[in-house]
DNA sequence: CTGCACCTTCCCATCGTGGTAAGGTCAACA
DNA sequence: TGTTGACCTTACCACGATGGGAAGGTGCAG
């Protein structure tokens, strides 16, 4: 199999085989005489867990992690949970800051016309609801 | 007021203020005899606006859009409205995609024993839960 | 006048992916 | 057999938004 159809099998561009290749996140593919990269159906199966994971949305360096541990027969299961409830609980965060920007958004469109008129109060919120002026942590040596 | 000060007085960073003026998103600011920007308090102000419209999640495209349509007197609400729901759906569209990780991984944790053992759910699903074999809409001309 | 906090521009790194260019390989078909 | 063109290779640049740092100039307190 040549890169294309492992890529095609593994639901990843070659690009990005080419890519966790080059950034030691797989082994270093075999190759022809003519330096084309061949792949077997294990490397098909790694490039799909890799895939898989990447879907769940783990980094390169955490899916690095997985992969270790898949490779590990003697892994305990509470190296795999406790990298992915890491995971979930960074999902979660993000989950939370994204939802507060959408009600906060939510809210002020709700109370926006959406007519002609210019008056808006999300560019209100926009214009004042800015950043409070700093608290002095470290003070400047000039301009005090 | 010189950028340093300007910065923290809108909470941003001075690379980034330099940054927002180099892509246009801002108007070069005034120099000094020297080269030093000098910044006033309405360029605070617009540096402000673009602070809470980055910590609402807009990207510095649309964070451009608002900006003009602040600085337009005549603007419509409604686009404005148009602009902000865009985003809402937007993010409303990556908080779901998250959402389902943070449920697939979380469903597959609790089915983890997670104990010294190397049976694993989550490493079960990496490995099997793989892309589809790829339907074939347009076919290879070898290999086949 | 010295020291140093601040300013300037310029370049590089991140992360994961896509694009493109310049060139080599391979199989299908006339 | 030769042509075609789909495929492969490496190498470079781009994105978005930010941080880091180098090399050098400015300005004020002490």
């Amino acid at each position: 199999m040549n890169i294309g159809d492992a890529a095609a099998a593994s639901g990843l561009s070659a690009k990005m085989v080419r890519y966790y290749e080059a950034i030691g996140l797989v082994a270093p593919a075999l190759r022809t005489e003519a330096g084309y990269r061949v792949y077997g159906s294990d490397d098909i199966h790694t490039l799909r867990f890799i895939k898989r994971a990447r879907s769940l949305g783990f980094s390169m360096e955490k899916t690095g992690e997985l992969l270790q541990l898949w490779r590990d027969r003697d892994r305990s299961s509470a190296d795999v949970k406790a990298v992915a409830l890491e995971h979930v609980a960074e999902l979660e965060r993000k989950i939370a800051e994204l939802r507060g920007m959408a009600d906060t958004l939510q809210h002020l469109a709700s109370h926006c016309h959406g007519d002609h008129r210019p008056g808006c109060p999300i560019l209100r919120d926009l214009s004042a609801n800015a950043a409070p002026p700093a608290p002095v942590t470290a003070p400047r040596r000039r301009r005090t």
